[in-house]
DNA sequence: CCCGTAACTTAGAACTGGTATG
DNA sequence: CATACCAGTTCTAAGTTACGGG
């Protein structure tokens, strides 16, 4: 239905390696790869091999299995219950504010001032994001000063009047040398404190649900600082205040031991819920939202729920051709509540788009989705570049990441676009007769569980499994097998336009790697010269000695040549991948059974495509998908 | 239907730490 | 040995969806 295009760098060979850089855990021999393709088997293996004795025999199975827990295998709890038992300790609060030396000083209007505690706490926040370009709009100086004020004393809010005359540098200095300080520290110094976080993480970064101990997600309390929102945000500055005991709701088992406050404390509230997963909850300042702690992806509570995910994606595939013709159909219907909702299907379908809600202006970014697209968003073209009926989308997406596509559509949907930009101001709503509500209601009864972001799996997932029967080249090795998969990815990327900031260090690496190609240039050329050389000379003398340095001369010029190749090749792959972030289709969008029926099919090392995490995240989909899935 | 709220997924940026490089 | 670099990790903002009450 759609076309995801790409341009390839022409010769694959060189730019494997690139795509090799950094990937440190390969194993030589690669055979410990197939240790864990084929689980089973490896452990029988290793049992008659190894002789281990009977104490540890016993020990360590239990351990493993504890760890490597099936929950895939076991029934699902009923609709609607989340766990039988559930118990934590609690969540970790957000050190204490540490007051600053004595010498560190603030200035204002020139002159040395000595804030109070609170005051210079906010003070610091402000002072420690001094070099990012934060601190110089317009809209976060004004939230920030008016949340600083709040935490002034009368006195220091009386002199304190004018941000610009507030200097900060002094403070900065001081952070930045004791990141610096930090940096410097001794091995053992640097071991303590992560001993520490160990520490940390194995008394609060587990909990026990239903039996099994399960990794927590984030049970770390946000610490308080100045709110940095994405985009065009009109409450970036604002202060994120700290949260104490007193905003925290408990979610545990009844019959679990309650975790107990900090010292001197009370919780909100504690409740015994097991209709959600969260453990910890509590209302966060800025936009008045609710934040949880919850597990990590590895987890039974999330894995389960991101099996189902594909599931329905996977029902929907079954059913798109009907929805589309469906959809089609719509196009045509004389209610236009039915159009709207056609055409947005359509773009939902073809384009990927969000879903759209609505939000509430001024409390967030102005940024849309498909429901919520203004006029002003699209462009039409009845004819563009040689192509009929071209829509140009420009708008702002999720995290105010800009979606820029010229698409040639059907003529009836432009007809329709036409329509229903008639007599409206740029700033009206396109679908003026839908909301992602009356969507999702629609799609609930084309299909169970169908909602708006179920085509965005969809789509990806397929788009992936096409792309890679597509350009996986049996002959390849395993490193250019490897190359066809990102570049698979990248198709999904590219559709959803998961794009990324280009890295602060990507002019100067990229420049880095131009002169590289320049002195590689101007070697080829020296090479050349040679060689022209060396012909001249052969042509004179005709022996053997000077007919090898021709050859000689020949080989090198070649070797140089594809040398250069492979460093232009190498640039262009670094160039495309600039603007494009892959982790977030592999980690949300792309079926895990896919990329691990791949490995199977090619022998590819699941290492190579999963890292670490992402295998704990993905375990279930390692351990059950066969090389002859299909999603 | 509208609206607000709750719960959960998806998202890019910032940070970290291990390793390659000079 | 210091430094640069980059993959991996952490952080938390910003979406989607369901639901209940008027």
């Amino acid at each position: 239905m759609f076309v995801v295009k790409l341009i390839y760098p022409k010769r694959q060979s060189s730019s494997v390696k690139a795509c090799f850089q950094g990937e440190g855990n390969t194993v030589p021999g690669s055979n410990r790869f197939f240790l864990i393709l084929q689980d089973s088997k490896a452990k029988k293996a290793k049992s008659k091999d190894k002789k281990v004795p009977e104490a540890d025999k016993r020990k360590k199975p239990k351990k493993e299995e504890e760890q490597k827990w099936k929950w895939w295998e076991e029934e699902r709890y009923p609709e609607g219950i989340k766990w039988k038992f559930l118990e934590h300790k609690g969540p970790v609060f957000a050190p204490p504010y540490e007051p600053l030396p004595e010498n560190v000083k603030f200035y204002y209007d020139g002159k040395v001032m000595k804030l109070s505690t609170k005051a210079e706490e906010v003070a610091t926040f402000f002072a420690k994001m001094l070099d990012h370009e934060y601190t110089t709009k317009e809209i976060f100086r004004k939230n920030f000063f008016k949340d600083w004020r709040k935490e002034m004393t009368p006195e220091e809010k009386s002199t304190i009047t004018n941000l610009s005359k507030c200097d900060f540098t002094h403070m900065s200095q001081y952070f930045k040398a004791q990141t610096e300080a930090r940096k410097q520290m001794s091995k053992e110094e640097k071991q303590k404190i992560k001993d520490e976080n160990e520490r940390l993480l194995k008394e609060y970064g587990y909990c026990v649900m239903d039996n099994h101990k399960e990794r927590i997600a984030n049970f770390k309390i946000e610490p308080p600082g100045l709110f940095r929102g994405r985009g065009n945000h009109p409450k970036m500055g604002m202060l994120k205040r700290r949260i104490m005991p007193e905003d925290i709701i408990i979610n545990c088992s009844k019959d679990s031991k309650i975790p107990p406050p900090p010292p001197g404390h009370k919780w909100k509230e504690v409740r015994h819920d097991n209709k959600v997963t969260w453990l910890v909850s509590w209302t966060e300042n800025i936009q008045g939202s609710i934040k949880y702690i919850m597990l990590n992806p590895s987890s039974r509570i999330k894995g389960e729920k991101d099996w189902q995910k594909y599931e329905t994606a996977r029902r929907l595939k079954k059913c798109v051709d009907k929805i589309r013709n469906q959809y089609r159909e719509d196009w045509k219907s004389k209610e236009m509540k039915v159009r709207q909702r056609a055409v947005a299907l359509y773009f939902i379908d073809k384009l990927a788009l969000r879903a759209g809600n609505e939000k509430e202006e001024g409390e967030t970014a102005d940024t849309v989705g498909c429901c919520s697209l203004r006029v002003e968003h699209i462009k039409l073209h009845p004819e563009l570049d040689g192509q009929e009926y071209v829509v140009e989308f420009d708008f702002l997406g999720k995290d105010s990441i800009r979606y820029y596509n010229k698409v040639p559509v059907e003529k009836r949907v432009f007809k329709n676009l036409q329509l229903f930009m008639e007599n409206k101001q740029p700033e009206d709503d396109l679908f003026d007769r839908l909301n992602t509500s009356i969507l999702n209601k629609h799609l609930q009864d084309l299909m169970e569980g169908l909602t708006a972001k179920v085509f965005r799996t969809y789509n990806a997932s397929i788009t992936l499994q096409q792309q890679l029967k597509e350009l996986t080249n049996p002959d390849d090795n395993i490193p250019a097998k490897i190359l066809s998969y990102n570049r698979a990815n990248r198709a999904v990327a590219i559709l959803c336009n998961h794009q990324r900031a280009p890295p602060k260090t990507f002019e100067k690496s990229m420049m880095n790697l131009q002169s590289k190609i320049d002195a590689k240039k101007e070697q080829l050329a020296d090479a050349r010269r040679e060689l022209k050389s060396a012909k001249a000379d052969a042509k004179v003398r005709r022996d053997e000695k000077s007919k090898k340095s021709v050859e000689s001369k020949k080989k090198a010029v070649q070797r140089i040549e594809e040398q250069l190749m492979k460093l232009e090749v190498q640039a262009t792959d670094r160039e495309e991948n600039k603007q494009i972030a892959l982790s977030t289709s592999k980690l949300n969008y792309l079926d895990p059974r896919i990329s691990v029926a791949w490995c199977k099919k090619w022998g590819i090392p699941i290492e190579k495509i999963y890292n670490k995490t992402q295998r704990e995240k993905f375990a279930w989909a390692i351990d059950m998908a066969e090389e002859d899935f299909e999603f």
